[in-house]
DNA sequence: AGCCTCTCCGGAACCGTTTCCATGACACCG
DNA sequence: CGGTGTCATGGAAACGGTTCCGGAGAGGCT
């Protein structure tokens, strides 16, 4: 339990010497400085993080508020984040807000005024006008992953042009029933599935196609129990599918088979993520790579401490499309060479 | 930035009787207490968590550490950790420790020596000589998930009679070619799948059957490889498959399909864990809920904290056996009725 | 009346850092 | 040789709470 005034004593300094040695602000001879970084690794010496942030107002940890943490894209994106701020030497607290819950109360009233970090990333937040509030009253620098609406910083994946590429590429193929499989509406919902809804209604009206959008739970088994609805109803069912994420279109997937729908001959199937199930089941999807999202929000800010000021401009991602074998023409179509294989 | 003491004026008390009313500590009257706390609330003021810590040495906060973050178990034993964290004012600071990593490395060495919770949870962690070590050193509380191998206070569940009961379900119905599908041998790996092959190990023996064992990373697409190669081959092809959790299970299941061998009637399934995706795939399974072992092992720790001196039993969990669909006397049995449902 | 106990409250010390300010040494320059 | 700048260091004042200690008032009891 030594503190830095046993190790100035030890190292025959002051407290204020052995501070800036171990800190590396202001002066200190090499020598001095030698001796007491040395003495204090002797000793075992670890500078009490309370009394720092005391000192110096900043903590040198950052908060994290995501809905949920037990779906593929947070996870990754937590992985990211925790990589970065592991690197950079800050510690990284946790805060769960599950839409609607009191906890979520909770953590936006009590627990995030507590500001103990010195920054704040939210993952797919999705705020209401009193949770932004509270938000920008913290007075902390927020970097939002996965758009937030308001003006902080943010990175995110272009979600709208992703949906359009997706539906595009199966109109390509030949597809006219193509239908969305998502949670939302366009006017509510989180504003990722809008996001996409909307880009695929634009394209297929574009296309002068008609639009259908049935709704599903956005997991593997909401997409799963959605498709085995669709598909098993003959007279609605379509020739291809456009996921709002891979495990929704995974489910799909898994629905299809058991019913005996071969895919893709007789269905095609894309999703959006590429979530690390997609490659074993040879699912046509456009890559966002979340894991890397979150390091690069988590850099965002850290830049941001370095230097306040200046205010960072938004990150949008562009989606890279992986063919796989889970899309092709539809059923009685003349055979055609079709492109396989990665484009950006 | 209005600090306890301008509360205190503007309540006319002092510093020391508004930090009473506020905290609850000591003598306070019951108007005074009154109108300190409403004065407090009026003008926002929220108490500096490092200055609280400094004085009282206590952070109310607690660190988690874990190897994984986006695999199914972990995830939802974190939610487990948080939701009671979150009741109990407390909050979650995380702390990522990849095996074989650099940055575990620093986790023990740097980030846990800061000491910046009131106590540790440990998740699914096999620390090595060097990393138990430094975690006794930190001289804070600790309580693990999933088994640890050292005196730290440890929820968890009986793996070895987890895998017992599969393995005996499986006998029960008549099946002598049993394989289990896991990712270690007995001498190495982690615990718990060590554990649970050396469950089924016993009770095949037992039954006189012989022991096959094929390894699979542990994953869903683990699963899925191991299980396509070793289904591929009529001659290895076993009539049931143990799996060393319910991502494998799932991966063979899928596996099955794709190479239509049907699934029970050709090939039973059993699995570990009762995951989300369980139910979907009918898999016959031993429940064992994430969870709530994170929320128990929370509570422990909190307990801990209250009364220091007395060490906490460990606690094991029984697992609850799920009988569904994915396991059926081997092809050839004559039919007999056998229970399905539920049993402890 | 005197004494003890129980409440209530304020002054001041303390927690362990960082940082401001003052002082001194030394070198360099005109 | 005196002034001026740079470097090195120590003393002391923050940072914002909590808690120890002692004093004062109000009853209750003998």
């Amino acid at each position: 339990m030594s503190g830095i005034e046993d190790v100035a004593r030890a190292a025959g300094v002051s407290k204020a010497t052995a501070s800036r040695a171990l800190t590396g602000h202001g002066y200190v001879a090499a020598a001095t400085r030698e001796r007491v970084t040395r003495v204090a690794h002797e000793m075992g010496y670890v500078p009490s993080s309370s009394a720092a942030s005391l000192a110096t107002g900043r903590t040198r940890n950052i908060g994290v508020v995501m809905p949920y943490l037990n779906r593929w894209f947070f996870a990754e994106v937590l992985e990211g984040i925790q990589e970065v701020l592991l690197e950079s030497g800050y510690d990284l607290t946790l805060y769960d807000a599950k839409p609607g819950t009191e906890g979520r109360r909770r953590v936006f009233d009590d627990f995030l005024a507590r500001k103990r970090f010195d920054g704040l990333i939210a993952v797919g937040l999705e705020p209401d006008h009193h949770e932004l509030e509270r938000l920008v009253a913290i007075g902390r620098p927020v970097v939002s992953v996965v758009a937030m609406g308001d003006n902080a910083g943010v990175v995110r994946l272009d979600d709208e042009s992703a949906a359009r590429r997706a539906t595009a590429h199966l109109i390509e193929l030949g597809h006219t029933k193509i239908t969305f499989l998502g949670g939302v509406s366009v006017s509510s919902g989180p504003h990722v599935d809008r996001a996409r809804l909307a880009g695929y209604q634009t394209t297929m009206r574009e296309a002068g196609l008609e639009v259908t959008h049935v709704r599903s739970e956005v997991s593997l088994p909401g997409g799963y129990a959605a498709a085995v609805d669709l598909l098993g109803d003959p007279d609605r069912r379509p020739t291809a599918l456009l996921a709002t994420c891979d495990e929704v279109a995974i489910g799909a997937i898994i629905a299809a088979r058991r019913l005996g729908i071969p895919v893709p001959s007789a269905l095609s199937v894309v999703g959006i993520d590429n979530h690390e199930f997609a490659e074993m089941f040879s699912l046509t999807t456009l890559e966002q790579s979340p894991r890397s999202q979150g390091a690069q929000g988590a850099r965002m800010l850290l830049e941001q401490l370095e230097n306040p000021e200046q205010d960072p401009a938004d990150v949008s991602i562009q989606a890279r499309m992986i063919v796989r074998n889970s899309t092709a023409p539809p059923p009685g179509t003349p055979s055609v060479t079709v492109g396989v294989g990665v484009t950006s």
